[in-house]
DNA sequence: CGGAACGGAGAACGATCGTTCTCCGGCGCT
DNA sequence: AGCGCCGGAGAACGATCGTTCTCCGTTCCG
């Protein structure tokens, strides 16, 4: 990990990675920048020549968790052949996602919480996270033909989010499999129905179709600690 | 307000309610116990008389917060006449709280992304508020006779945590109109069908049946900055 | 009326944190 | 070799926070 690059380049990734694993593990204002120091293995000199302030840190670690968690997920989701096991695909990345043992929620939600009371930044930047998802959700719905896909977006959206937040305080990953449900019925009710079999709902990802090319891959979505399957990146 | 009981309750009952409201607002770790006392009203003794630590009115916060708005929402669901209609109200319920001017979210989510990493109390607090939600939807959803109501009410109790931490980022109440709208979807999935109008998803509540006499009642749903309408009590 | 217990206001203390500064060893250049 | 610069290690500083302590006015009881 890390490799590449000046040697400038490598430190901040070191200090994002960092910042990134302790900022999602215990929440922002818990973790000291001497923390982060010794978990990069820099000096607080050089942390402060490449993030003259914490919220800086702050900014750039939401702004890279941000970029490497949707280019994960449509990594996964654009995988998958039709339209309709796309969406549901979203569901199964997040059910991996889940059972993953340091996931903690979602750390946009989390670090609005914690700081978006008082940061506007941090705030917007969870609202412009939520929002490329929704975004995200709003083309795979559209191209399920769905009569209104919008609004049917809106519903998925809030599956999704449900189950992030619910898969958080539980520790269990079934709420994925429960949103999956809920969103297939939806789906159904939309007019949007599977052909036969609907795709594997019991275990991670199906082998239909994978490289299928259409994915923006616009983040390198870090290889650190990179687990054995699709890597959801824990966003 | 804080009328009646001993000196020493009413004390409490100031100390919790500006806890609420400064927790709340900001975060747990960005209100210091100075602000509390300040916006309490009492002297730094009494309230560390009261509260030996902060962690103990954390909890105390937590625990006040689970009865009130629990409450408040059995209060406004148990007033409608059928089953249905009781579900679909939690969702026009909480469109009003979201609507609320100093809406921010659910507390107990925002207090286990801040604290749930490092302080076991608070994510067991915010895992058995959780759990009492859905066991009150399961409640409801089972009184509707759908076939499976279990899976059912889980998927429910996504929506409405999905259109929580939306509305919460977002700003917008629009989240508790599309879990309405999702919810009714499901519920029609489920063989579950209205009479012939929904009732009213348009505008907060019907003048159907109040005082229906099932609600529990458990709490006294602090009547702090009492609102117009049937108080959410922000939770 | 005297004194003792009590409660309020806020200073004080120790810890932590974000941020800066000092010291020092190593490296390149002449 | 001698000199100067850069980066690392970590001490230091000021602010804040949780918690405790001190001082002082009031009040209640004999």
């Amino acid at each position: 990990m890390t490799v590449g690059g000046t040697a400038e380049e490598q430190a901040r990734a070191r200090v994002v990675d960092a910042a990134e694993e302790l900022f999602y593990a215990r929440g922002v204002r818990a973790v000291g920048m001497d923390a982060v120091r010794s978990a990069a293995g820099v000096s607080l000199k050089r942390l402060y020549q490449l993030f003259p302030a914490k919220d800086h840190l702050v900014e750039e670690f939401l702004r890279r968790r941000d970029h490497a968690w949707r280019a994960a997920l449509v990594r996964h989701a654009d995988a998958r052949p039709t339209p309709r096991a796309r969406l549901l695909a979203v569901f199964d990345w997040l059910y991996e996602w889940f059972a993953e043992p340091d996931f903690r929620g979602c750390a946009f939600l989390n670090c609005f919480a914690e700081l978006g009371g008082t940061s506007p930044a941090v705030a917007e930047a969870a609202r412009a996270h939520k929002a490329a998802v929704r975004t995200y959700l709003g083309e795979l719905t559209a191209a399920t033909g769905a009569s209104e896909p919008e609004p049917l977006a809106d519903q998925l959206a809030l599956l999704a989010e449900g189950a992030i937040a619910t898969a958080a305080v539980t520790g269990s990953p079934e709420p994925a499999r429960a949103a999956r449900a809920a969103a297939q019925a939806l789906l159904a009710a939309a007019g949007v129905e599977g052909g036969g079999a609907d795709g594997p709902a019991a275990h991670p990802a199906g082998p239909e179709g994978y490289e299928a090319g259409a994915a923006p891959r616009q983040a390198p979505a870090n290889p650190r600690t990179a687990t054995a399957h699709t890597d959801p990146a824990s966003g």
